[in-house]
DNA sequence: CAGTGGTCTAGACCACGCT
DNA sequence: GCGTGGTCTAGACCACTGT
C-alpha cells in the first residue's frame, strides 16, 4: 500500500497532499505530457481518499495548468503545443515587401512559417464612435467615427488569436481598405496603409497577460489553467497614430513574443 | 425571490448558471473591486442550491481571476493593483546613465518612479555548469562555468519579480561584480557590464505567460486565477552574448510590458 | 456494457476573523 | 460567539467514450 505518503493528521490538506505527489510524478517525467495520469477511482485506492477529495487534488492540477481533463476518456498531463514565435521584427520585414512583387504573405503567415491556403480568417467590420481608450490611443477627440475590424485567425492547428484593430474613419473611408471582402489582406497592415499613401514608421506593443473570459476560451479553444497574453499595437506615421489594435488576444501556450532593443 | 434565474433543468449545469450571474454582476459594476460579494450561505437561499454547488461557482469565478476568497472573512472581487510599466526603453536609460554622476538608479527602481531606498532585494549567487539552455543562450559550450544570481525584489507594495540571471564566469570571477554584496548595484546590469569593459549594443526579449507554480505563488504572494509572465533575456555586446536572465517571473496583475519597433 | 469524469446533495467538523 | 470560508465523506445520478 502507497498510501503511507498521505498523512491526514497533517496541517496540509490531503487534497494538496495528493495533488503534490502527482505533481511531482508530473514535472519528474513519470507521467509524460499527453500520458493519463490515475483515474479517480484508482487516486481513492491508491492514497485512501475519498473521491471529492481526489476530484479536488485534480482541480488544482488543472488550475495550475498542468492536466487537462476529458468527459469519459481520463485525465491527461497538458500536451505541448507547437509554439509561434511573434517577433517585433516582422513588422520590418512586411515594411521591406512592400511593391516587391513578391506572393502575398501577411504577417501572420510568416510567422506561421506557412502558406497563403492554410489559414482561414473571420472578419466583422463595423462603424463606432471613439471609446476613450480608443481616443487616446488613436490620438482624436472621443466620439470620432472609427472602422473597428474584429478578426479570429485560424490554422490547421486550430484557432490561434483574436483581434481588434481599428483605423480612423476618414483615413479609409470609401477605399478597398473598408471593404471586409478584401481580407487577408495581402501584406497585411502595412501594406493596406501603404495603398493609402502612409507610411508606418514606428510600432508600439503593450503587453499583459490575464485569464480568458468564458467566450474566449470557448473561440480559441483554451484548456483550463491557460492564460492568454494580451497585445495592445498601435502603429504611427511619423508622430500620427494610423492604427490601433486593442485587443490582441493570444491563447499563451501556444505563442512567444520576441522582441528587441538596439542600442547603438 | 430571485432564483427564479437558475433553471436546474437546463443543459447548462446549475453552478455555471450562478457562476454567470455572479460574474455579470461583477462585470457590469454592481460588484466594483474590493466589494465582498454574497457569501456561500447566502446563495444557498438566493439562488436555491446546496452549498457545494455555491462553492464550485465561486471556484470558477476565482480561477478566472474574477474573485479572491478570504479565509473567515469572505470572498471580493478582485482588487486591482497598480500597474508597473515595463518599458524596453529602459536599458537605453541605463546606458545613457552610465557615468554621468547622477545618484544611483537601477532599472527596477526607474520602472516604479520610486526611490532607492524603496525596494528590497534578496539574493543568492552560485557558481554552475551551464545548461544546454544556458549554453545556448550565452553562445558557450554546455558545462562551461557560469555565475548564477536569483533575485527577489521587493518594493513597499510587495514582491514584484524573481529572476535568475547568468554571467559566463570567466567574464566577471574575481571582479567585484561576482561579490553580491555589491548588490543592488547603482546602475543595473549595464553599468556594471561597463566596469568590466563590456559595452552591452543588443538586448533581446523572449515573453511567455503561463500560471505560476506552487512555490512562485507563495514567494510573489499572487492570487488564484493570476499568470505570470516570464521574460527570457540576453544581453550582447556586439554579436557575443555577455548575460542571460534564463527566468524573469512577474505576477501579471501588477505588470505591463512596453515595446517599441523603430522602422526607419 | 463498463469505465471514466461531471454534477449535486446533505451533513459534519475545522480554522480563521471579527466583535 | 457567530459568521465566514476550508476540508472531507458517502452516495446518487448523469453524460460521455470506448468496446
Amino acid at each position: 500500500m502507497a498510501r503511507v505518503i498521505i498523512d491526514p493528521r497533517s496541517d496540509r490538506p490531503v487534497y494538496k497532499q495528493v495533488a503534490d505527489d502527482l505533481r511531482r510524478r508530473i514535472t519528474s517525467g513519470e507521467f509524460a505530457p499527453g500520458d493519463s495520469i490515475p483515474s479517480e477511482k484508482e487516486m481513492e485506492g491508491y492514497y485512501g481518499v475519498g473521491r471529492t477529495t481526489a476530484r479536488q487534488s485534480v482541480a488544482l492540477l488543472r488550475a495550475e495548468g498542468l492536466v487537462i481533463t476529458e468527459h469519459g476518456r481520463g485525465t491527461y498531463v497538458r500536451p505541448r503545443l507547437p509554439v509561434r514565435r511573434l517577433s517585433g521584427e516582422r513588422y520590418r520585414a512586411d515594411r521591406d515587401q512592400i511593391g516587391d512583387g513578391q506572393p502575398p504573405a501577411t504577417s501572420f503567415t510568416k510567422d506561421q512559417g506557412i502558406g497563403w491556403s492554410e489559414y482561414r480568417l473571420d472578419r466583422t467590420f463595423t462603424e463606432i464612435p471613439a471609446t476613450p481608450e480608443l481616443a487616446e490611443l488613436l490620438a482624436v477627440p472621443e466620439g470620432t467615427p472609427i472602422l473597428e475590424r474584429r478578426f479570429t485567425f485560424h490554422t490547421v492547428d486550430g484557432p490561434q488569436q483574436m483581434s481588434t484593430s481599428c483605423y480612423p474613419l476618414e483615413l479609409v473611408a470609401g477605399t478597398p481598405v473598408a471593404d471586409p471582402a478584401n481580407e487577408p489582406w495581402p501584406g497585411g497592415n502595412l501594406a493596406q496603409l501603404a495603398t493609402l499613401g502612409i507610411t508606418v514608421t514606428k510600432v508600439t506593443e503593450r503587453v499583459r497577460a490575464r485569464m480568458p473570459m468564458p467566450d474566449e476560451m470557448a473561440a480559441l479553444d483554451i484548456p483550463a489553467g491557460v492564460p492568454v497574453i494580451t497585445v495592445t499595437r498601435v502603429m504611427l506615421a511619423g508622430e500620427r497614430p494610423v492604427e490601433a489594435a486593442v485587443d490582441i488576444v493570444i491563447p499563451a501556450d501556444r505563442v512567444e513574443l520576441n522582441y528587441t532593443i538596439d542600442l547603438d
